[in-house]
RNA sequence: CGGGGCGUAGCGCAGUCCGGUAGCGCACCUGGUUUGGGACCAGGUGGUCGCAGGUUCGAAUCCUGUCACCCCGACCA
């Protein structure tokens, strides 16, 4: 299906509506008809698909085994704990009846009032729930410990305000959730996903992100400890691109899974869970995007090569195929996804800006002049630079050109957001600094109350606290009060 | 839930003030010429104007109600 080219809103005019456009015209998703909700195309799946890859072969390199636990949780399970049902109630969609019937009055069809549940079920918001009422049936002896299990699932949360990828009603993702015998395993187990994740993100997603600890007010519901890696977009504003919270003994507690120990005496399990989800298709997005269209990453581009022959006729294309067969039969041997475009419906100037929106990393450009002359064009998405290279010898050029640029895409957007970060001590100053976005370093006194003000003031957020922040004796930018490290505050998404 | 905006062809919009045959651009289809950066010419298909009432000889247009969606807030591990 030929997507439609207009030219995309210049990013600094309107950056939601450029981004908007982008994933739209990108192929990537569209709005659906439910609420909130997005349809996922097949181009924009196969970038999710290719994460879900990476990641999952990360996971099982430290032990984690793939599980399904339920869509649906009674809605007695979600009630167990405290503080998880207060921070979800308000965003669950539920399920009241289990049949329709035909409406008496009319032609549709109606719910049943007969056929209402004895107990609503909860659309999963995330699985907690689920999954340590199943997990106590799991858990007897110490034996049983460490559960590992992660699952690839749908969750639904009924938010007020939808945005593609970023917040939507429905979304995609993984979450782990774990059962250790000990605080110390835990804790470790919690600490060492996040800096999976941050790996994850430096080097296949090519976007830096800061590892820290969330402030008390925005931990997960239900969590001692939440840790995060955190990103910035090219406005300038954070994004919040993954988990770890350390649950304590919370879950276990109000699920009563306890296992016996070596001195045979019972004692609560002590859990983790950790999560990412569609929401990186957005900062994979929103951080290297250009305003000719998407800049992926050779490491998850979907295509990696595409190569544009151009031709005349159906002679000439048969030759040119003649040409480049071997050379993507090796690069296909090198495990690099190539696309040969000899759809000769479409020209080739169509082609280029086609894939360029789509972010293809590389563009290979062949018609007679080449062959004759023995080159090819080789055009990269991420600096929009044309060279000629000789064909013989192709292969291992691309090989090492698509590092390049996945170096390049990184090594940019740690540039764009080094620069951005400041160091900040006066709360006027930070006032007026805020509003051109980025991180701002500041001292704070450590109190939900500033950092509620803080956010009622400048629409900021305490990001979190950085894992690699130095000590550092200062006094809090709105209270004057003694703090000893630097936290991160930005306007986020 | 508050404040603003919008709803007309697959997409983007004009027409609404001042009622009178449903329009434009892109996309799509046919034919031809093209093909090294988003081709051109000619012809063509496609819309109960968000929905429901009302006013009127006549409603996309005026009135009432209602429903979506978008933006800004509130909300959001």
């Amino acid at each position: 299906m030929a997507i439609e080219l207009q030219h995309l809103t210049k990013r600094q005019e309107n950056y939601s509506q450029w981004y908007n456009e982008l994933v739209v015209k990108a192929d990537l998703a569209e709005q659906s008809a439910v609420r909130g909700c997005m349809v996922i195309k097949p181009y924009g799946y196969a970038i999710w698909e290719k994460m879900q890859q990476t990641l999952d072969q990360m996971f099982k390199r430290t032990g984690v085994k793939n599980a399904y636990f339920p869509l649906l949780i009674p809605k007695s399970f979600l009630c167990r704990e405290a503080e998880h049902v207060e921070g979800f109630a308000k965003e669950c969609a539920v399920v009241t009846h289990y049949r329709l019937k035909n409406d008496p009055n009319g032609t549709g069809v109606i719910v049943d009032p007969e056929a209402r549940l004895e107990e609503e079920l909860i659309v999963r918001p995330t699985s907690e729930t689920i999954i340590w009422g199943t997990y106590k049936n799991w858990i007897h002896s110490y034996r049983d410990l460490p559960i590992i299990c992660n699952q690839w699932a749908n969750v639904m949360r009924w938010e007020m305000r939808t945005r593609m990828f970023l917040r939507t009603s429905e979304f995609l993702w993984q979450e782990g959730h774990c059962a250790h015998a000990t605080a110390e395993e835990s804790e470790a187990r919690t600490v060492q996903m996040i800096n999976l994740y941050a790996e994850f993100a430096r080097k296949y997603m090519a976007l830096p992100v800061v590892i820290g600890v969330k402030t008390e007010t925005e931990r997960f519901a239900g969590a001692l400890n939440t840790y995060t890696i955190e990103a910035m977009m090219q406005d300038g504003k954070a994004l919040q691109s993954g988990t770890s919270h350390n649950l304590g003994q919370n879950f276990a507690k109000a699920f009563d899974v306890t296992f016996v120990n070596k001195e045979n005496k019972p004692e609560y399990v002590w859990a983790n869970s950790w999560g990412v989800s569609t929401r990186l298709m957005g900062a994979l997005i929103m951080a290297h995007s250009d305003d000719n269209g998407l800049v992926l990453p050779p490491h998850l581009a979907p295509i990696q090569v595409v190569i544009v022959p151009i031709f005349k006729n159906a002679e000439q294309l048969a030759k040119i195929t003649e040409t480049i067969t071997p050379i993507i039969e090796e690069l296909a041997a090198k495990g690099i996804s190539v696309k040969f475009d000899d759809d000769d419906k479409k020209r080739p100037g169509f082609k280029f800006a086609d894939y360029e929106l789509k972010g293809v990393p590389v563009r290979l450009a062949i018609g007679a002049r080449d062959i004759e002359a023995g080159t090819i064009e080789v055009m990269r998405r991420d600096t929009l630079e044309k060279s000629q290279l000789q064909i013989a010898g192709l292969p291992e050029s691309i090989e090492a050109l698509l590092e390049e640029i996945q170096q390049n895409i990184y090594d940019k957007a740690l540039k764009m957001r080094d620069s951005r970060v400041k160091k900040v001590d006066s709360y006027d100053e930070f006032k007026k600094e805020i509003e051109n976005g980025g991180f701002f370093l500041c001292h704070w006194d450590g109190t939900p109350e500033t950092e509620e003000l803080i956010k009622a003031e400048t629409k900021a957020t305490i990001r979190c606290i950085p894992l690699d922040g130095e000590e550092e004796e200062g006094v809090c930018m709105v209270t004057g009060k003694p703090s000893k490290r630097r936290v991160i505050i930005a306007r986020a998404y």
